[in-house]
DNA sequence: CAAGTAATATTACCATAGTAGTATTACTAA
DNA sequence: TTAGTAATACTACTATGGTAATATTACTTG
């Protein structure tokens, strides 16, 4: 079983997988109900994105009387580490220091962030 | 100054940037020649980049003795926010712990790193 | 049985990043 | 003066994400 070293997914995309994820399974019927905000694709832009998810290998079906009941292949882990790594990598040099103070710097990071984010290094550190 | 649009750059347009910041400047020879990792882009397809680059508002020229000189319009601090906005907002759901979790978690992140990271949260913090 | 309905299947289009061959232009050197 | 050279200009094609109309299929219900 051979994992594709570069996760490829667009905004809609990752829209889709998140509400997969969320649920733990969905229709293309769910997708298009709980993508609320913001523009909303027709029915057929979700099934053909949720066909497309499927052919690289990110979404399976199974069929629930007549409908495809959806369900992720991978991971919200392992897109995670994969978008953030090419971010990483592309953009901050490799330099995960330099990503989080870009982090730090121009969002508004909360107090109760900060002090998060302080536990996880700590954490790790050790 | 200007509206943080979404930037929107590719693999090869970030190296070509990233060229272009490194050295203040670059012509399409310069890009060419720095470009040595990997897979190396015909000297018209790095033209014919920086060309859209310029046209998006990325890169501007002048010229010099029949060459065009690249400089930047937008800085790397610009980008760099944009991106990780960006990957923050759709892939982290705007959890800056999250993401710093993800990033200390699944990559190798040295001690070294660790501590300089932590620094960076407690300057923020005071 | 026939019409409506709810689902997927098919098809086609647009935008953008990347790729690069070929054409043109303008200078340089024999 | 002309062949070569070094640069940009033009053109075109591929791949992918996104978009969605239209077609088909299979079930439901009057």
């Amino acid at each position: 079983m051979k994992k594709p070293l570069e996760i490829r997914l667009g905004r809609l995309g990752l829209q889709i997988m998140n509400v997969v994820w969320d649920n733990g399974k969905a229709t293309v019927y769910d997708v298009k109900e709980t993508i609320s905000q913001g523009r909303k694709p027709a029915y057929t832009t979700i099934l053909t994105m949720m066909r497309k998810l499927e052919a690289k290998g990110y979404l399976e079906h199974d069929v629930d009387d007549r409908t495809y009941v959806y369900r992720a292949v991978i991971s919200r882990q392992e897109v995670r580490h994969s978008l953030l790594s090419d971010l990483l990598e592309r953009v901050f040099d490799g330099s995960p220091s330099l990503l989080v103070n870009s982090l730090v710097e121009q969002h508004k990071v909360t107090e109760e962030e900060l002090r998060e984010i302080r536990k996880t290094i700590d954490k790790r550190r050790k």
